[in-house]
DNA sequence: TAGATTGTTAATCGATTAACAATC
DNA sequence: TAGATTGTTAATCGATTAACAATC
């Protein structure tokens, strides 16, 4: 059993993911673990440190080949699973995040978007045709997806989770303005935009503050 | 001077502030940093702790003032400064977050919409009139928003974020799949939704590992 | 007053950085 | 080979937790 890996590097490891597709996408083959840390801002100890929790992707003299360690990061973060989601909540949220996010190209399928509004169902987002909340059931059963995004009003976000759960889904994306409290056995990310308004607000204070 | 308080401690204040609003919405009078270690799934410590880089909020013997605490938060927040905003592109996830963001009741005030696309100028969010972007250099020598929020697609973001730069803006919210890297003076928040599908994705994959 | 709970100091734990031998 | 850069150990730094005297 490998040692477990902590929740910083965890946190960490989507942006090596994005700084490293760029630099495939922009055609280069090596980079050494100063290099990257020019660009990302973070120490080298800290980038050498992060990957070698997962294996030694690198070569002494040589650095990190750029292709082999994005697929390598790729795998470490799932993306090489095939894991495919339902979304819950066909609102200006949902279309918008089944828009925006590009799930082929980072490893995902969506499969399938369901609510409860009559005047939403059977419209399209994205050539899926928008199901019944209703028939969500049946639905999960037969595609068996690892993961629900949840895109719908706060006060419907504990119900339709627990129903999810039920149904077997092991990982919920929550978007709405309530923390949906781990349950048991069930992985929850939490998604709140109005968080980092905060954040920014208080740091545009701090600085004023700090000014004077 | 005050001492510097920690980026971890930021980071959870927005939190705390959303607990602390709940139990305020709910009528709950006063709290322990027990009783809130509880709901919250942190330890009390830590809450004592956090909260006492701002000040002594609380009373021995007695807990929190729910209220008071309240207000003591969004002052850090600096929610109570009026704080106001541009929004730069239109598209979906500029609609999207214009429309479900409570501005008002978060202390902050959207106050213009830009777009360069003729075919969304003109249209209507949420009562705020899409403007040009042409346009955005006189509103906000004449306004003098604090904030940008950036919903522009990933090549834009760089060179709208420099133009508002130069016309004073000290913030921004980056939604666009791009690191907007810190500039000289500005403050920037990124927003990448895809970062946590990435940690969800992680999390899915490490179980299924786990539990072989 | 007695009980409860804070504010704060000290102890522990974990994460980051520095350093360097191994090696390509 | 010489130079570069990793993987990894040890040192430092910071954050979290525990403990308790102060006090409402």
């Amino acid at each position: 059993m490998e040692k477990k890996v902590s929740g910083s590097v965890v946190n960490r490891l989507p942006r090596y993911y994005r700084h490293i597709t760029d630099l495939y996408e922009s055609g280069v083959e090596r980079i050494s673990s100063k290099e990257l840390s020019r660009r990302m801002n973070v120490t080298a100890s800290q980038i050498r440190q992060d990957l070698n929790c997962f294996g030694g992707f690198g070569q002494q003299g040589y650095g990190y080949n750029v292709e082999m360690l994005r697929s390598e990061i790729a795998k470490i973060l799932g993306l090489d699973r095939g894991y495919t989601a339902v979304m819950v909540g066909a609102g200006h949220m949902g279309r918008t995040f089944a828009t925006n996010t590009k799930f082929e190209s980072r490893g995902f399928k969506l499969i399938g978007i369901f609510d409860s509004s009559p005047s939403v169902i059977g419209t399209d987002i994205q050539g899926h045709t928008v199901m019944d909340y209703a028939e969500i059931g049946d639905f999960v059963r037969e595609h068996k997806p690892e993961m629900a995004i949840l895109t719908v009003p706060k006060e419907a976000t504990k119900s339709v989770a627990e129903d999810l759960r039920a149904l077997g889904i092991k990982a919920f994306m929550n978007f709405s303005y309530t923390e949906l409290r781990e349950m048991e056995g069930v992985i929850v990310e939490n998604v709140h935009l109005s968080d980092s308004l905060m954040r920014l607000s208080y740091k545009i204070s701090e600085k004023e503050d700090g000014g004077r």
